[in-house]
DNA sequence: GTTGTGACTACCA
DNA sequence: ATGGTAGCCACAA
């Protein structure tokens, strides 16, 4: 409540997507009341700190894939926590079976 | 105060 | 279908 920081605002969204699904940063963006401010999500996510606990793999980008690239040690760890939660992830697509949790 | 940047999205060819 | 360009807004320097 306080600090009235769209960081904080934009935490709390993500935080409450539930496990076994995944959401767009527009979708946490639009979620959170700011549409448009889809690039910020992820920007908030970059600064998250190591011990956030913050469900930080469950945003992706709007194509359904995971915005990193699959060279990078972000795509790895991603991919393995969602496949840990329960979400099929083919190559840098995610399943849309999974995505988006609510309409 | 301005400038540059980004884990994005939408539109157009 | 894919690929490139433009628009977008908040934050850091």
């Amino acid at each position: 409540m306080d600090t009235s920081s769209l960081k904080q605002l934009i935490w709390h969204t993500v935080a409450s997507v539930p496990a076994g699904k995944v959401a767009s940063y527009g979708q946490i963006a639009r979620l959170t009341g700011y549409p448009g401010h889809a690039r910020y999500v992820g920007t908030c996510l970059k600064n998250l700190p190591k011990d956030s606990r913050l469900p930080w793999h469950r945003i992706i980008n709007g194509k359904g894939e995971i915005a990193f690239p699959m060279e990078s040690p972000g795509f790895r760890r991603q991919r393995a926590l969602l496949e840990a939660e329960g979400v099929a992830v083919t190559g840098c697509k995610v399943n849309m079976k999974n995505f988006q949790w609510q309409r």
